[in-house]
RNA sequence: GGUCUGGUAGUUCAGUUGGUUAGAAUACCUGCCUGUCACGCAGGGGGUCGCGAGUUCGAGUCUCGUCCAGACCGCCA
């Protein structure tokens, strides 16, 4: 018998029984004539005495020689601690072992096995099953089991079918890069991994499902980044006669039941924000909105003075960034450095202290008094205490570095706290981007999503205006979800290609199967999709998905404890046809 | 593709203006210790300073290149 209780289960009700254990050693104090061993294992921590008095010598000796994470299994009697340690959960007790069994020896681990650990990312990641040993890296992905849990069982009570779609499918244009695979009996043709079951979910809704989910993996062949794998897990959902009110409904009760659930904590507000709106007050589609410093555009207040950086810029914008009129002259500079750095982009930072007094110090004295500066404190709300940030330049480009300043201002002054959750969506997606290099349109979202019914006409005559009914899922500054309601006729997904630069002929070769569904009775319907890695990490209060996934990549999209990936050797490179080596028609 | 940061003992790190034998903590090994639980005490072993070139009387330290790791930008419908 390798155990009767695990190691965290035993207590003072125990003691006097005969017990078993088997798990890890994590620690032998040895005090010479009396010694203990922490035993670990999932479930905890359990110490085990031996000495002079009441243990063979030979046992006594076995024990001082245990080394760190042999895996050892024992029996003995429960009894009560001298000296209590109310620290442990099995603090009260202790195992007089009388029978000690080595089951295996470990070499000293490259780092230690504890809470904190002396390892570094690399080492851990290369000895992962070790890491995993850990109670943070262990507790972790026990937390993700709870949240895919309640995932499943909301979904399923909710009437959603799980439903397996291929990995094995047929690499697209559109989109992020596929990762491929050789197909050895067809050759010189290759499947495609999903960057998405978006195509199979929907014609799940075409063969009558009705609704479907499946906590599934997409792969994307991109770089990476400390929120993105290149092998990933989405929970993916769709629904057949749905309009947006009723996906935003359902997945909001996901995300409160999840919240609730997890954390015991009932969400009251759900914000819905458009796009435009999004975009105009945080500079950003997937706004933190636990904290303010939302963006005042000061056009009107700054363009009728002589600075001419002001009075060239498309977008003058700026926030109040609270108490950090405390920020010295030096500060203010390495902000400066900050928003020039190359990541952010910004060509400089105007700043307007607001003192106690009431008065105005800024870093445009010269052109603007202290009415003018007034009136950008009442924009953007500025208190006495706070100090003002304005940037300048292209409406885009400008939104997007006041919203890292935003962020990063953010983060300084602690408004990010990991325990406050505030999801909200954003909707009226527009349909389609503009490539600015290329002239070309593409989808914001992706190919499949339906314009407002209200703007189909405007498809032909100024396809940028058209909005979507698309939305996203946004936590706590991440976007966890998102989805839209797709195209189900034959007629505006063939436009939508079309306008999306493909032929026909090329519409047809790609999408063919999809829009022949669509011409079988496809129900109207929309569903969405949450990156669960993503919102395991937001709902553990961490922002590396890595922590979150048993055996994740590297930068580099290495896995550095197999060593993948690795080259092939000459037979399957010929097998699969894919050596430049070989001759041609061999 | 780009920007930044880092690479020194098994591990995490320090190492000043370029200067004699490269340190600390921890881990490991040995011995001692009757109540530890971050046990304690004494002792010991352990270094291709990522790699390659260069400058110099002299390089862990400066320069160039290169590799690796991490964060970010591009990219990720």
């Amino acid at each position: 018998m390798y155990r009767s209780h695990h190691c965290g289960a035993l207590s003072a009700k125990e003691i006097g029984q005969t017990v078993h254990l088997s798990g890890w050693v994590q620690k032998v104090r040895d005090k010479g004539f009396i010694g203990w061993v922490d035993l670990r294992d999932r479930y905890g921590v359990t110490q085990l005495i031996f000495d002079a008095e009441r243990s063979a010598p030979e046992l006594l000796q076995a024990a001082k020689d245990l080394g760190r994470e042999s895996v050892i299994s024992i029996s003995g009697e429960v009894i009560a601690r001298d000296n209590a340690n109310p620290q442990m959960a099995t603090g009260a007790i202790e195992i007089l072992v009388q029978e000690l069994k080595v089951l295996n020896t470990s070499k000293t681990p490259p780092f230690t096995i504890e809470d904190q650990t002396d390892g570094g990312e690399e080492l851990r990641a290369k000895y992962r099953y070790l890491d995993i040993r850990r109670n943070p890296v262990k507790e972790n992905l026990i937390f993700r089991h709870k949240v895919s849990m309640e995932v499943r069982k909301f979904l399923s009570d909710q009437g959603f079918i799980d439903i397996e779609t291929p990995y094995l499918i047929k690499s697209t244009p559109e989109g992020a890069r596929d990762f491929v695979v050789p197909s050895r009996m067809n050759p010189g043709q290759f499947y495609a991994l999903p960057q998405s079951p978006q195509t199979f979910k929907q014609l799940l809704m075409v063969g009558g499902m009705d609704k479907y989910f499946q906590i599934v993996k997409c792969f994307r062949d991109e770089d990476l980044r400390a929120d993105r794998q290149p092998e990933f897990t989405q929970i993916d959902c769709e629904m057949a006669f749905v309009t947006q009110e009723d996906i935003l409904n359902v997945f909001e009760g996901l995300t409160k039941h999840l919240l609730s659930e997890i954390h015991g904590i009932e969400i009251t507000s759900f914000p819905r924000m458009t796009y435009a709106h999004a975009m105009k007050t945080y500079g950003n589609d997937k706004p933190d909105i636990r904290f303010g410093m939302e963006f005042a555009e000061l056009n009107e207040q700054a363009q009728h003075k002589e600075f001419a950086v002001f009075n060239a810029a498309e977008l003058v914008v700026g926030i109040a960034v609270p108490g950090a009129n405390t920020y010295t002259r030096k500060e203010i500079d390495a902000l400066i450095d900050w928003v020039k750095r190359p990541q952010v982009g910004a060509k400089g930072l105007v700043y307007v202290r607001c003192n106690e007094d009431g008065s105005y110090k800024s870093s445009v004295d010269k052109f603007y008094d202290q009415e003018d500066l007034a009136t950008w404190a009442k924009a953007t709300g500025a208190q006495a205490g706070d100090l003002i940030c304005v940037l300048s330049g292209d409406t885009d480009a400008t939104r997007a570095q006041l919203s890292a300043l935003r962020m990063e201002m953010a983060t300084r002054l602690g408004l990010r706290d990991p325990k406050v959750f505030a999801p909200l969506w954003v909707i009226d997606f527009p349909l389609l981007e503009k490539d600015p290099e290329t002239g070309h349109f593409h989808a914001m979202h992706h190919p499949f999503t339906a314009p407002k019914p209200e703007h189909l006409s405007l498809l032909d005559t100024n396809p940028a205006a058209v909005n979507a009914n698309a939305y996203d899922l946004v936590l706590n500054g991440n976007e966890i979800g998102g989805g839209s309601i797709r195209i189900h006729d034959r007629a505006t997904q063939s436009k939508m290609l079309s306008l999306l630069g493909f032929s026909e002929a090329e519409a047809k070769a790609q999408f063919g199967f999809l829009m022949d569904a669509f011409e079988y009775g496809a129900p109207p319907h929309g569903g969405l999709a949450f990156g669960l890695d993503r919102l395991v990490a937001i709902l553990g209060g961490q922002e590396t998905i890595r922590e979150f996934i048993a055996f994740p990549k590297n930068n580099a999209g290495r896995d550095v404890m197999i060593d993948a990936p690795a080259a092939l050797d000459q037979a399957q490179l010929e097998e699969l046809f894919l050596d430049s080596t070989a001759p041609k028609n061999a």
